[in-house]
DNA sequence: CCACGGATGCGAGCAGTGCTCTCGTCCACG
DNA sequence: CGTGGACGAGAGCACTGCTCGCATCCGTGG
């Protein structure tokens, strides 16, 4: 990640491969995944399909290629907005966060279906991609942290053993003094994110929910009371 | 929707329509959605892939016959799961309804995608898979209807103007009495468990989960205590 | 400095796709 | 019984992902 290239082939690599992943992006913004065409990228940069093999051996390593850079993105985001509000402004950041993840769903919706939605066949999560895809999440769960650490429990009353151990790497990860009770709460409150998010963007609630931007703030703000931020 | 077919032609138009859809469904559980192709329908089928347009102008007209097919039978294994339940136990008919929805998901990934997925692009929701679609949501928003006839309240305390507004065509569709703040409730609920199944079966929580049933049972009650169910 | 090997780009080509068109055939209705 | 419309077959077009053999050019070891 941090190789400083040197020969100029190397440079002229590294520069095609991004140049490569800038046309499949905005293709991909216009069409979709399913209609990214590997030929059509090629015919973009003024070459020729064949040599794109040389970079990326199939369509779909492309595809995860722009899944990888999704996520980062998407990542990105959340953490910034979380960053922008004061740290013991809890409901602040949450409410901040949240929106955060819902404006980059909408004005990237198929980076984001790329990433929520139904899985490309051809994909395996990489070590990389997993930890760029767990960026979002995990601004939510040290959320979760900081509220427990300010006396704020919004999880169940009593966890069952299994559940306690089954949910152990999620809240290692973020601190392990996490409660198994905060981290389902967090799970939970991030499902429906992502779910509320997926609905819309994915166009299910269109004949049901007028004001989706209403909707949505009132879903955050419940989901706010359910974490018991302040 | 009704109509009795009478001449021989109309019965074997009838018949080769759901023969077509029955080998599409198959190879869709197989292959996923991407890889259904009209001609290996076809090939299955015995003939010829240009007779198949006879049935279906185009792939994406399949494809939403598909989905049409997937939501309907959704909804008929989380009506039937809360059916099976006496209806005064709230909290037993949300579980039922809940794994069911789960359990349906697991079994039939490709067709849970199609629903609830990345939207397949030539894909134009009509009349009438919009009402096959909102079964299962029916389900819950009842549930949460008959959790208010019983006097337990678990919405928000205060619903802007704007939202109950918002909300009104989704509680109307229901029942005119169930309140904007059972409304909002409900559809968090349902964004919890769309959420947490797409996450789950799209293989979001491969690494960080270690019991996925003890935890989506967790996450089950945690919601049936955000319902206030009894 | 130069020769060699590997990386690169190109073009042709294969197998497959969605979809269209034309052409016989066969059934239903007048 | 005749005719119009529905039907299936087959060829064909434009496109796709991907492979292979060929030149070319760059970087490195002698």
């Amino acid at each position: 990640m941090t190789d400083a290239p040197q020969t100029a082939r190397e440079v002229a690599r590294a520069e095609l491969t991004a140049a490569i992943l800038d046309s499949a992006r905005s293709q991909l913004a216009q069409v979709g995944p399913a209609a990214l065409s590997v030929r059509a990228v090629a015919r973009d940069l003024g070459m020729v399909s064949s040599a794109v093999y040389r970079y990326f051996a199939t369509r779909d390593a492309l595809l995860t290629g722009l899944i990888a850079e999704a996520h980062d993105d998407l990542g990105e985001a959340v953490e910034a907005a979380d960053a922008g509000v004061r740290r013991g402004d809890l409901r602040k950041r949450f409410r901040a966060a949240a929106h955060a993840l819902r404006d980059w769903a909408r004005s990237h919706p198929h980076e984001y279906a790329l990433c929520y939605g139904s899985p490309v066949p051809g994909y395996a999560g990489s070590a990389e991609t997993t930890t760029s895809a767990a960026r979002a999440t995990l601004v939510l769960l040290q959320l979760a942290g900081d509220a427990e650490l300010a006396g704020r429990r919004g999880g169940p009353a009593r966890v069952p053993a299994a559940e306690k151990a089954s949910v152990k790497p999620v809240s290692e990860s973020v601190d392990p003094a996490l409660s198994p009770a905060s981290t389902v709460r967090a799970l939970a409150v991030w499902a429906a994110l992502v779910g509320h998010v997926s609905l819309e963007v994915f166009g299910q609630l269109e004949g049901s929910v007028l004001d989706p931007d209403a909707h949505f703030a009132a879903v955050v703000d419940l989901l706010a009371a359910d974490l018991d931020l302040a």
